[in-house]
RNA sequence: GCUGGUGUAGCUCAAUGGUAGAGCAAUUGAUUUGUAAUCAAUAGGUUGCGGGUUCGAAUCCCAUCACCAGCUCCA
């Protein structure tokens, strides 16, 4: 959220804050007996929670509320405070027959609260510490729609009943909130969802199954580059590959404690006979991590050879809720750059500097910018659940700490967001609609060793634990190529482009330089792809425009004739004509560099 | 999983109880074009699937599946 938005000072804060309280109030004049929830200021307007009993909400009851909020604005009422001891307050909530207020009252109260405020704007009083705008007339100039509605459990847990959420926009200016409503219909533009089908890079099927992806050939193009970057990187920083099976005997969760922890997540077990009539249990693996244990302990290890980092894209599955599911952002089944460092305890630090970079070297690859570092650490509550020494827990949280602040990584503490084995540096993107997601982690597990018995001769030929950390830097590949597809708008790089160069011929008399230079481009290894169709010239750009194709060569009688080519780049007004040679040259250096032009982000 | 919404041709959408339609894409033919849509013809649909109401259902009702937004979850 913007700071202006959070700062419960500032007007904008207090303007959302008071025309939340005119919906509420809104909606208990036309439905009698509506209970109230919450309703905060949000980073783009508010909400409020209702309870509507048994009365059903759609949208179209949206514009009823809002001429009723018209209303009560026109009436130029003040919003006063006044301030009430528990008893009176509970006394107060009980008479206005608002239960969930009263909940609040008594969960506050336990908290050590002894005052409570009540805000009144005319006949409409509710329970709120403020602060909110004087009175109607500083909310008339104010532009608010009521936007979508929805369900939100109370007080954020399922096991409550779950209340009726109406949302809605609200800036002081007209021209704000068109603004931002222009602004949110191009981010819709760049959707994932909807530039994957353009661009026919995944499509998910019915009969398949939902969360269960299918990636054209578009798609795969992308996916496979990120794979070889992150095996060419991963090589030169000493990772080992390894592969590893999709399915596993059950023995194998119930020692890394996935069953029955994690078993919700995981895809019913296959159960099969052997002769002798025993039946075993199989699983799909939710994570590599089990395997790569096994890996590490299929032999005695050395210290000299940690840290020993074995990586696999490993392909994992799990059974996500289905109203989580979404495009290639949350998915069934995900690739998984995946690795796990076994790493001696005194050189913790320095590994985590060393991922520290590498990590950073991918996202400049890339391009990423709008990423943020949270350091998650165990926090002061629940304590109970963090597994391990918390001597142990002090020096890792402090380790990860240290080596953000040694590199000057800004970063933000989760309290209480670690791994119940150890503490954590996540990686946050957010997405087009502004919601915050992990892309990555790293993190720092001391559990695991315990349960795999996993074990190193020391220097000194003592028995020792290493650390583990389990790290995957590109994410999945479902949910990578998502946040790629949204930072681009679908215009990728040259390197990761599916089709990297267009040539198209101005007319049939080139057709034969056409042909020997795409072949030639292709011995290149460059995607490259002609378009012989009967098309008109014009046609043939707008088609390739619209597929985000990054480079187009232009090819008439002038250029075969030197031997040169036309070079029209996306999203690049100026063109170049160069020698054939000069072309493929320039663009063999571009793919291999990875560079991340100006080509692909058009204006 | 929960709340609300949506589902019509490959895609984007129209048809509100009375013969399912348009644009783009596809196919065929003509056209060979110098920087974002050449012209014409053809083909394409048990209106997500299954029930029901009705003389008659894309349209109304029930159920189910999928998708979208949000909630919850996310080792």
């Amino acid at each position: 959220m913007t700071s202006e938005a959070t700062d419960k000072s500032s007007f904008l804060y207090r303007l959302r804050h008071s025309m939340a309280h005119v919906m509420a109030q809104a909606v208990a004049e036309l439905y009698n007996g509506v209970k109230l929830g919450f309703g905060p200021p949000t980073e783009n307007g508010f909400y409020y929670d209702f309870d509507f009993g048994t009365e059903q909400i759609g949208p179209e009851t949206l514009a009823k509320i809002e001429k009723q909020m018209r209303k009560i604005l026109s009436q130029n009422e003040k919003f006063t405070r006044e301030e009430f001891k528990t008893e009176q307050a509970l006394q107060k909530a009980s008479q206005m027959n608002q239960p969930y207020k009263e909940i609040q009252i008594k969960k506050l109260s336990g908290e050590g609260v002894e005052l409570f405020s009540f805000y009144s704007n005319g006949k409409f009083t509710d329970l709120c510490e403020g602060p909110h705008v004087d009175s109607h007339k500083d909310l008339r100039s104010a532009a608010f729609c009521l936007d979508r509605i929805s369900g939100a459990y109370w007080l954020g847990s399922e096991k409550n009943k779950m209340l009726t959420r109406i949302y809605a926009l609200c800036y002081e200016t007209e021209e704000e909130l068109k603004s931002f409503l222009e602004q949110r219909k191009r981010a819709e533009e760049r959707d994932h969802k909807k530039l994957g089908k353009e661009l026919e890079i995944f499509t998910i099927s019915e009969t398949v199954g939902k969360g269960l992806v299918l990636w054209l050939p578009n798609g795969t193009v992308i996916r496979e580059e990120i794979e070889k970057y992150a095996k060419e990187m991963e090589f030169r920083y000493g990772y080992h590959r390894v592969a590893t099976p999709h399915i596993t005997r059950e023995e194998l969760f119930i020692r890394s404690q996935h069953l029955p922890a994690y078993s919700e997540s995981m895809f019913p077990p296959m159960t099969v006979e052997d002769e002798g009539g025993i039946k075993e249990r199989f699983y799909l693996k939710p994570m590599n991590c089990p395997f790569h244990h096994l890996i590490y302990s299929s032999r005695p290890r050395s210290y000299r050879e940690l840290p020993l980092r074995l990586a696999e894209y490993g392909t994992c599955y799990r059974f996500e809720q289905s109203g989580e599911l979404s495009g290639l952002l949350r998915v069934r089944c995900m690739t998984m750059n995946d690795a796990h460092i076994y790493c001696p305890e005194e050189k913790l630090d320095e590994e985590i500097a060393l991922l520290m970079t590498m990590y950073q070297e991918f996202y400049n690859t890339f391009g990423l910018k709008n990423y943020t570092y949270r350091l998650s650490i165990r926090g002061k509550a629940n304590r109970e659940k963090f597994k391990g020494s918390p001597d142990l827990w002090d020096r890792a949280e402090k380790i990860l700490s240290d080596v953000l602040s040694s590199k000057n990584i800004p970063f933000y503490v989760g309290e209480g967001e670690a791994a119940f084995y150890g503490p954590k540096i996540d990686i946050q993107f957010k997405n087009l609609m502004g919601r915050e997601e992990t892309v990555s982690t790293i993190q720092v597990d001391f559990f695991a060793p315990v349960n795999f018995n996993l074990e190193y001769v020391s220097q000194t030929g003592e028995i020792k634990q290493p650390v583990i950390i389990h790290r995957a830097p590109l994410s999945t590949h479902e949910r990578f190529v998502s946040f790629l597809i949204e930072t681009y708008g679908g215009a990728f790089p040259i390197w990761m482009a599916p089709v990297q160069v267009k040539l198209i011929p101005v007319s049939d008399e080139v057709k034969e330089y056409v042909i020997n230079l795409e072949k030639e481009l292709k011995t290149a290894s460059v995607r490259a792809e002609s378009d012989f169709t009967d098309n008109t010239f014009n046609k043939k750009i707008r088609t390739a425009v619209t597929h985000k194709i990054p480079v187009c060569l232009i090819i008439g009688n002038k250029e075969a004739s030197q031997n040169r080519v036309t070079v029209r780049r996306y999203g690049i007004k100026e063109q170049e004509t160069l020698t054939k040679d000069d072309f493929v040259k320039q663009l063999k250096e571009e793919i291999t560099e990875r560079r991340c032009g100006i080509s692909s982000f058009p204006a």
